[in-house]
DNA sequence: CGGACAAGCTGA
DNA sequence: CAGCTTGTCCGG
């Protein structure tokens, strides 16, 4: 009889034990994406006599057999004692220094907060090639002279918040922290990283930078400079912690796990005891509500920090279009001018002249745009048609919302001057020179200087339907107000807009940032969205049964469902919430896409 | 992830 | 019932 009865099950057959292993044992996560765990692995003894076996260490990356494939992995833990009952194979190589064991700690905090893969947030913590050999430490002696210094007192245990000026380009915070050690300091672009890296060399400041120099940070004695990923530098010793321009959306990453750098140099700071500092002209409501202090500079020294905003009321001009008469002043002369409007191509829009019908795909029903070739082009599908009204064959058609490239055209005649176009595309390098650029925010990116920076349509940043619509928008003045300079040199904004008196608009005129934050404060606190709640947006083919299964999860009382099309946005009161119940939830065999505090909502 | 294996389905 | 597809399990 081999039948066993219903609700009964085989009892396992006993594994003979095998042997027990005569070196040390570790434990190594396979670098697979989808293996959420670690393995045991033998350290051949033969590597004790060349000392190899030493440097296999907690994050160490080292080759292993899995499951008949060889891949690489990381030593998650040593001095295991192993399952006797299961034959341990041997590591085959040691590949590389890794993340020390508080990086790969913080990795797995951050695999918890942004309900990701581990392996994702340890290939961040790792070298770009391996790295074998580390340097020797470079002296930690730091010539920065004291009266250099300025900036110490905003670094001081806890995560304290520093209101800077829009043309603060944080040196000076820089170089405090660096004064009291090895400092890890956050920035924005690669851009930004290159710059401050030369002036803290100039200054006298041992560097390493993230993650090319990744050997150095790890040697320690350096200052760790890098973008999103040297969060998890891997230094030894942090003494500091600096985050410059802290709003900036660049800190997210963009693809699942959506993590977010800001969040990973607070947690980092607060493991290791140290003070947290977050900079920003800017500062987002998650700064300011994870900050236990906020340094703002003395109000009227702010405000002529910030340039001059000349607003003009769309509603009031006589003809239509993108065109006033109140930017023609700002616009002609000498001087690098900047135009600032987030719509590429020739026009978002058209609709036909004699009977007023929408241009849209017969196809697909998207609205169609004109191509440089003068045809309707749909951005669905790709298909493209002549000039003519699907309606009434008409085949004259007005632009509704212009881009850049057809208003190039018109703002070259009104400035009496050549105008070139940004966008995205265009090659990144530092824009120089004499000259009238049109382009979407990536032209403030990319600009070193401007006389003047004009927002052609402003209402259309204040009307994107995100939560963080109105900071954006603010923050897109502070990045303007950057380039400009202050108002006591010159430096001019102009916002063309139908809401002059929206608080950002009224913020940006009066250079005071903290308008933009108290009102937004005060709508997100009241509708428990984030910072001051948890969210999170589950999407792909096994939603549905994912937020199904959090029914059988206890706590998940606490935990809100609201279905949005084919997504559902969950929310709790905090993170932790939030997160024991995704984590406890079973996954249903189909994809799911789980975003932690999504940006787009 | 990717191999192993079991269960389910199909057609002659 | 061979041959193929689909689903589930598991790795040291």
């Amino acid at each position: 009889m081999t039948e066993t009865l219903p609700g009964f099950e085989r009892p396992p057959t006993p594994k003979l034990t095998v042997r027990q292993p005569e070196g040390h044992v570790v434990r190594v996560q396979p670098d697979i994406t989808s293996i959420g765990r670690s393995f045991d692995y033998e350290v051949p003894s033969s590597w004790e006599l060349d000392g190899r076996s030493a440097r296999v260490d907690i994050g160490s990356l080292v080759r292993v057999d899995f499951n008949g494939r060889r891949t690489a992995g990381w030593v998650t833990a040593v001095d295991v004692v192993p399952d006797p009952t299961v034959e341990l194979q041997p590591l085959v190589k040691w590949s590389s220094h890794g993340p020390p064991a508080d990086v790969l700690a913080l990795a797995e905090w951050s695999a918890w907060r942004w309900a990701g893969r581990l392996t994702h947030f340890l290939r961040a913590a790792s070298p770009p090639r391996m790295v074998t050999v580390l340097p020797r430490p470079q002296p930690t002696a730091s010539v920065v002279q004291q009266e250099e210094v300025t900036q110490t007192a905003a670094f001081r245990p806890g995560v304290t918040v520093v209101r800077t000026t829009p043309a603060d380009n944080g040196i000076g915070l820089a170089t405090a922290a660096a004064h009291l050690g090895s400092a890890l300091i956050l920035v924005p672009t690669i851009a930004q990283r290159i710059a401050l890296v030369r002036q803290l060399r100039t200054a006298g400041v041992t560097v390493a930078e993230y993650d090319e120099q990744w050997g150095r940070a790890a040697a320690g004695g350096a200052t760790t400079v890098g973008t999103r990923t040297a969060a998890f530098a891997p230094m030894p010793v942090v003494d500091a912690v600096l985050v410059l321009d802290e709003h900036e959306s660049t800190f997210k990453e963009e693809r699942t796990p959506a993590w977010n750098a800001r969040d990973v140099a607070i947690e980092r700071a607060r493991l290791a005891g140290v003070p947290c500092v977050l900079a920003s002209p800017t500062p987002s409501l998650e700064a300011l509500s994870a900050a236990s202090r906020v340094l703002v500079p003395e109000r009227s020294g702010e405000r002529t920090a910030w340039p001059m905003v000349d607003v003009i009321d769309m509603r009031e001009q006589d003809q239509p279009g993108l065109l006033t008469e109140g930017i023609v002043d700002a616009i002609r002369g000498e001087g690098p001018v900047a135009c600032i409007l987030n719509r590429k191509g020739r026009a978002r829009m058209l609709a036909c002249a004699r009977c007023s019908s929408l241009a849209v795909c017969t196809d697909c029903g998207a609205a169609l745009r004109e191509d440089d070739d003068g045809r309707l082009t749909c951005p669905r599908d790709g298909t493209t048609r002549p000039m003519v009204c699907s309606e009434c064959n008409g085949t004259h058609m007005k632009h509704l919302r212009l881009g850049i490239s057809r208003l190039a055209e018109d703002l070259s005649v009104l400035a009496k001057r050549d105008v070139m176009e940004v966008s995205a595309e265009t090659p990144y390098q530092q824009l120089r020179g004499d000259q009238l650029f049109i382009g979407t925010a990536a032209l403030l990116h990319r600009l070193e200087h401007a006389r003047s920076v004009i927002f052609l349509d402003f209402d259309q940043e204040l009307a994107v339907p995100r939560v963080r619509a109105a900071e954006d928008a603010f923050a897109m003045i502070g990045l303007a107000a950057r380039r400009v300079g202050p108002r006591a040199d010159g430096g001019r904004l102009v916002v063309q807009t139908r809401r002059p008196d929206d608080v950002v608009v009224q913020a940006a005129q009066h250079g005071d940032p903290s308008r933009v934050a108290a009102a937004q404060r005060a709508v997100r606190q009241v509708f428990r969205q984030p910072p001051y709640g948890a969210w999170a947006v589950v999407s792909g083919p096994g939603a549905d049964a994912f937020v199904a299964a959090i029914d059988d999860v206890s706590g998940s009382a606490a935990v809100r469902r609201n279905r949005l099309g084919d997504r559902w946005r969950l929310s709790a009161d905090t993170h932790d919430a939030l997160l024991d119940v995704v984590h406890a939830a079973v996954r249903p065999a189909v994809r799911v896409r789980i975003e932690i505090d999504p940006i787009d909502l």
